[in-house]
DNA sequence: TAGATTGTTAATCGATTAACAATC
DNA sequence: TAGATTGTTAATCGATTAACAATC
């Protein structure tokens, strides 16, 4: 079982085949063909193709690929099934939300522990998880070892915090503050989100469509 | 001024750079190399030179980059100082938290109107916003020309919406919901932010720390 | 002036696209 | 079998890195 180093370019577009197949199957659709999903998904067939074949053969030529079947083996791919002890660090109203909002579970995410360093919010449940001070993550992370943290504090607490999760052994960053971890921490795996470097990239995007429209 | 079409990954690097400039100006840093600013962001220096070329010569032979003027022409180049009238549609947590969360005025978006599909939200006020219902969205439109739609509504609800929205002159979508804008409207301009991707990004990434450990 | 560091050109590397033989 | 579509190799394209002359 020695996979070759797959680039992030085509893990990136991964999630993107399996939510796209999942609607597909959603509406009753068995097969498809990398020229029909290209289209769709505004791709070229030849990616589509060489993307999945970074993992294996999972189409048959002269038909296509299996909708639920392909859909299934990304999610493996993807590791979805994989169970995940999850804690949310931060329960102000962005925690709160991607908390409520996300299906964690069908990713194989379950929240285990809940903290902030508000007094006030201690013993409150959110999705049926209590919420504790921060002072008990030490405790709490040697008893359960949690793997992965959501990370919604504030910019000026995050760069400790991270230091203090690593050394509990999280092991996964999905990271919703404003620190860029992962530049100095290349054992843990760290997915940044950065809210509002798309708000910005979006606003660049306003101002070369108006640029455009002017120069036409 | 007939600006070469600048490639996307340099424009999404953009935001970073701002993100760390602000941080260095913060801490009182007036000036810097691209060499000391590529070993704190984990880039080349010849990535740096070579994307801020791509917009002018910023820096100075010998001398390197003013850290406050850069962050500024940077700024220029992403338009955050043109204003952009915002709405909000879908008032729920995921909505709040991110009107709550976000410096929306210092990239130049003003939010001057929410909107929600549910009545009993009628007539609240969101950091100083009333919520109104969806069926005075195009009213609304027709009189304040808002050029910029966040989109936090559930998947089902967004396929018409945007339509909608785009009928309406919207040109600009922060996308939050699962649908996918943008394959059908190239004369938009779109960021979706798919935090489900990202979370199955995670877990891909999880899983491939994982194999490599076994592995060594 | 000498040292440092940019702006820019050239070389390399990787990712995407095209083409087509294999095969269902 | 004939038609369709994959898996895979080769060609192209673009992005990143390296190198160095220009210059502050």
């Amino acid at each position: 079982m020695s996979e070759k180093q797959v680039s992030a370019s085509v893990i990136r577009r991964l999630p993107r085949y399996y939510r796209f197949l999942g609607m597909l199957a959603e509406n009753g659709i068995q097969r498809i063909s990398s020229g029909e999903l290209s289209a769709k998904m505004g791709l070229t067939a030849s990616q589509i193709r060489q993307d999945l074949n970074c993992f294996g053969g999972f189409g048959q030529q002269g038909y296509g690929y299996n909708v639920a079947a392909l859909r299934e083996e990304i999610g493996k791919i993807l590791g979805l099934s994989l169970p995940k002890k999850t804690i949310l660090i931060g329960a102000g109203n962005l925690g709160r939300a991607i908390l409520a909002h996300m299906a964690f579970a069908e990713k194989g995410f379950s929240i285990v522990g809940i903290f902030d360093r508000d007094e006030g919010f201690a013993g409150e449940r959110l999705e049926g998880v209590a919420i504790q001070h921060t002072d008990a993550l030490e405790e709490f992370c040697r008893k359960e070892k949690p793997s992965v943290a959501i990370l919604c504090v504030p910019k000026m607490a995050s760069q400790d915090m991270v230091r203090r999760l690593v050394d509990l052994g999280i092991k996964g960053f999905w990271n919703f503050s404003h620190y860029d971890i992962g530049v100095h921490y290349p054992d843990v795996a760290v997915e940044n989100v950065h809210l509002g470097d798309s708000l910005m990239t979006l606003c660049y995007e306003m101002q070369a469509l108006e640029n455009q429209k002017g120069r036409e």
